[in-house]
DNA sequence: ATGCATTTCAAACGACTGTTTCAAACAATA
DNA sequence: TATTGTTTGAAACAGTCGTTTGAAATGCAT
């Protein structure tokens, strides 16, 4: 892991095959899957030889474990930070929290940027059973779901604690659902925007919040 | 295709090679993905000949996209009928409606019965983009969507027409996420019962609808 | 039983898979 | 410059893949 070069101008630092590698294997493995990848694939796209992946990974699994364990904690992480941010504001509310753990990812789809396809990935996971499931679903409830559970009772009052990982497991499937089938919004819902997407999440997920709290 | 025998008794009608092989398609490539199923598994899983699956349907991606419009077809019918037999009921509700359609699939799912890896299976194909997914999109639209945004807009007065099919889209997250992650349900959930999970959906679904209609 | 079409079978096909090999190129230290 | 450890390269590896083949088996009407 060298770094002969200055470095000089406008290309953006130029990775090492290590990197690079990574780079190619998320994007080609969120595309199309682990098994319809070949290794010949990613080191094409990553400019660099066959035997590389073997190198630095010591295999195609390895590699696809690797790219997966930092891709995940990444989002865990950044949905973390959005949950403090909003409740460390002066007047946090449900509606904000929402807006917050939603936009970020959504906006990263609908821009088809990097990391937007994170979650097609976990669930690609879930459906392969590739990885542990233990390891991954433990982390998000313990990491992220007991938080968001926490918060939301913070947020609103009356909420039956013992529903509430059915709240959050809900909220989820609103989140996941655009995250799966962007392209069946766009095509469905001509001119979508990204506001419009999230304004109708935030508003769906915050009545039926506060309708559970009601009853 | 020929039927000899007389069936005569306890047997539940021996199928022949052509429908052991959906049978065994389904059930593997649901469990694990297009790529992971070999040929051979599969024959070996209908107990047939590996030159069955090329002699019957032309190779394994015909045997694929059959297998795969069948289910779709079907799960597309169990909906529609469901909604027509609350439609058709004295005093339809949302709730009833919710429930109608909900409750079917989910407890196939977590009896792990035949036909409860539909939605599965519908995910890992717009993950994989191997059929064309113009063809699923519109179907789903125009058949169940459209259907679905009509009964709600009967049952909820108030809802803004221009927010329905994104409603649908959120309904429809509610519902994918206990097919994908039902293990998960159930390790976070101990005890979890059908109709518990059915309950909360309902309640969900219903508290979001109407908040929608209230503003 | 005879002839014909359908279905099954074991075996082999070429293509592609992930991985290994080992020599060449490179970087850094002395 | 000589030496060391690290990284890349082209080629080949053994194995599996989906598919094809042609002969044997079977079903069914004549």
């Amino acid at each position: 892991m060298s770094n002969k070069d200055h470095n000089s101008s406008e290309q953006p630092v130029p990775e090492d095959a290590c990197n690079r590698l990574l780079d190619a294997a998320e994007k080609l493995f969120c595309k199309k899957g682990f098994h319809a990848v070949s290794v010949r694939e990613l080191t094409t796209g990553a400019g660099c030889n066959i035997a590389a992946v073997n190198y630095h990974f010591g295999g195609k699994e390895k590699l696809y474990t690797e790219m997966f364990r930092r891709q995940f904690e990444t989002m865990i992480q950044g949905h973390l930070e959005a949950i403090d941010r909003v409740m460390s504001e002066p007047n946090p509310s449900l509606e904000k929290l929402l807006w917050a753990v939603m936009e970020p990812p959504i906006r990263r789809v609908m821009n088809n940027e990097t990391g937007g396809k994170i979650l097609r990935l976990l669930v690609r996971e879930v459906l392969d059973q590739k990885i542990d499931s233990e390891y991954i679903a433990r982390d998000i409830k313990e990491k992220l779901f007991d938080r968001l559970g926490q918060v939301f009772m913070e947020l609103v009052s009356g909420l039956p604690e013992e529903k509430i990982t059915l709240i959050v497991m809900s909220f989820d499937g609103v989140i996941l659902h655009p995250f799966l089938f962007m392209e069946f919004y766009q095509k469905t819902i001509p001119g979508l925007t990204v506001e419009q997407l999230i304004e109708h999440m935030v508003k769906f997920v915050a009545s039926a919040i506060r309708g559970y709290a009601k009853s």
